[in-house]
DNA sequence: TTTATATAGGACAAATATGATCCTATTTAT
DNA sequence: ATAAATAGGATCATATTTGTCCTATATAAA
């Protein structure tokens, strides 16, 4: 019941992005050195961050990764869903066909609260908070954004 | 980032002796077939359930399972717990040392905010709450209650 | 227009976690 | 004593996760 370290890189590189700003290309490794992700395994999370429209990818050389999404209008609830997929947290909520009297079930009821409660958490949380104070990692994007 | 099938049989297994109520045994075979739970998967399930101190566990002929915690001393959070681990939402609570700001970075003060309510959910859900009403799986408690 | 640089994306490999079962030992009611 | 029930170690099967390798493709710059 935890986040994966595919969902967690994920963070990282919308982290980087969003102290960079828009508009402004981070390529692929300086992402990975600074946020501590394996360069390749970065590509393919970042595919699916282009696909959800948070990022867009920029081949050649100069090339590399930039925000399309306002920091603001970006929120951890997205970005880890767009790796992970939507989150639920038992079987009983995806598969309701397995579940016998869905509606009113009350160990079902629980668990659509907590999960509800999580998505509105990770939902009210943007990028912009994120980065407008220290976190564990955007230091290394502002050093490396001193460093350009 | 989901309830493992082990948590979930976990529930289940709980549910059933909560609707039998305190000091009435049920015997693994009869509980893995109501809550349809794997028979010999639910035998390693009780194990940590009666090392959490939940259910007692009785060998020999007329031997099972049987609730040590009254349904209303037993909440959602200590056996889904017991089995699956303390939650932690991410890598980053759960061992602090690979981060470098811990107290003060903004994303992990987020997903502790999430954790925190996730488990007070789970916490202040007792199954005293959960058998009073219909849920998916003690129909099949209480037709066994009347068949023996 | 060529070359070098950078990412794309399919295939695949390794590690880990999860789910479940087999088998022998042990407990205990009768 | 015997039979019924669970314990618990070992083991297997499967799924998920975390990557890496390699060829293709795009593009900036000489």
């Amino acid at each position: 019941m935890r986040l994966t370290r595919a969902g967690e890189y994920a963070v990282r590189c919308m982290l980087y992005l969003s102290s960079l700003g828009i508009d402004k290309i981070g390529s692929r490794k300086d992402i990975a050195h600074a946020m501590d992700i394996p360069d390749q395994f970065l590509g393919k999370i970042a595919q699916q961050l282009a696909r959800a429209g948070f990022l867009e990818i920029i081949q050649g050389p100069k090339g590399g990764f930039r925000l399309v999404v306002p920091p603001e209008k970006l929120t951890l609830l997205g970005v880890v869903e767009a790796v992970i997929g939507e989150i639920y947290l038992n079987d009983c909520l995806l598969r309701p066909e397995t579940c016998y009297r869905t509606p009113d079930c009350t160990v079902h009821r629980v668990w659509e609260k907590a999960r509800r409660q999580l998505r509105q958490t990770l939902g009210e949380t943007t990028f912009r908070d994120l980065v407008a104070e220290p976190s564990c990692f955007n230091l290394y994007a502002t050093e490396q954004q001193q460093v350009n």
